[in-house]
DNA sequence: TTGACAAATAGGAATGAATCCTATTTAAGA
DNA sequence: TCTTAAATAGGATTCATTCCTATTTGTCAA
């Protein structure tokens, strides 16, 4: 991500924060920058090894709180996991997923075709939909390539 | 369920085991018994109350492992969740989920709208797909119900 | 039917993830 | 500045899951 770019969505983070009224701090800021630059759905764990390289004694309650808040305030979300410790998204931007059976590695896709997943009418009218997303499991290239060898 | 239904599904179900060379117990009978008598995709723990009643010193580890056993022969599915613990579906026939994102019930449903949910290309060619469903987040109607009290 | 053996189980210990607790620090408005 | 509520660090606790090992039990072949 180019600087620009991310300084741009540090910026409205730091609104939206406000807007919540939510303290700006050294850390959420430190744990947003560590999350939109991170490709891979990270844990709050990953997070926190990662962040902890610019903030030596930040705790993991800390980080984990954070990230709570942040899904909390819609800044991230958390993804569909089969088991295993949770995992987050930056991308909030409507979005599908292929998972990884093997490696389990979540990996982002669009998709025209989905575009408008409608809501069935008997469901839309006991249901409230918050969001839709299509959910792949299957094995990718890497693992499928490792598959074959044996 | 009806008797006959449930007895033919746990004759497949002994079927499948021996197919894969797995011995029939008591207890793995009697879990998967639970199991497709369930309906709110229950979680290892769940199971192992509800099993404990006809199997008072199963253990708890037993149970755990004999889910991933069947979820590894297929005869259930882990289901996507956001966090918690894992969580079974004796369901393993095509279909969709709605999360309550309040109560945490996961809904089932069909849709033919969705019914061959074609995957793109760009994808299908490194991306081996083994399922495929469209999970909808939101407030189901009793809970809508609740913060509308608010 | 019986005996042998690998597989499965019970129960407890160990690990991993998430949350809770509390003393201390700090952002932000007056 | 000063004050105060919010946030943090760090450790303790809880909950979920996996691991370990002695014992039991399906299954298959004789």
């Amino acid at each position: 991500m180019q600087d620009t770019k991310m300084d741009q969505r540090v910026q409205l983070f730091i609104e939206t924060c406000r807007r919540r009224q939510l303290k700006i701090t050294p850390q959420r800021v430190g744990i947003y920058r560590v999350l939109i630059q991170s490709k891979r759905h990270p844990t709050a764990d990953l997070v926190f090894k990662t962040v902890k390289k610019e903030f030596p004694n930040i705790s993991f309650d800390t980080v984990n709180r954070t990230l709570s808040t942040f899904a909390e305030i819609g800044v991230v979300d958390v993804v569909e996991t089969f088991g295993g410790p949770k995992r987050f998204d930056p991308d909030i931007t409507d979005h599908h997923h292929l998972h990884c059976m093997a490696c389990g590695r979540i990996i982002d896709f669009e998709y025209e075709g989905y575009a408008r997943l409608e809501v069935p009418k008997a469901i839309a009218t006991t249901f409230k939909v918050i969001s839709r997303r299509v959910v792949l499991k299957g094995l990718c290239d890497t693992c499928t390539a490792k598959q074959q060898m044996f």
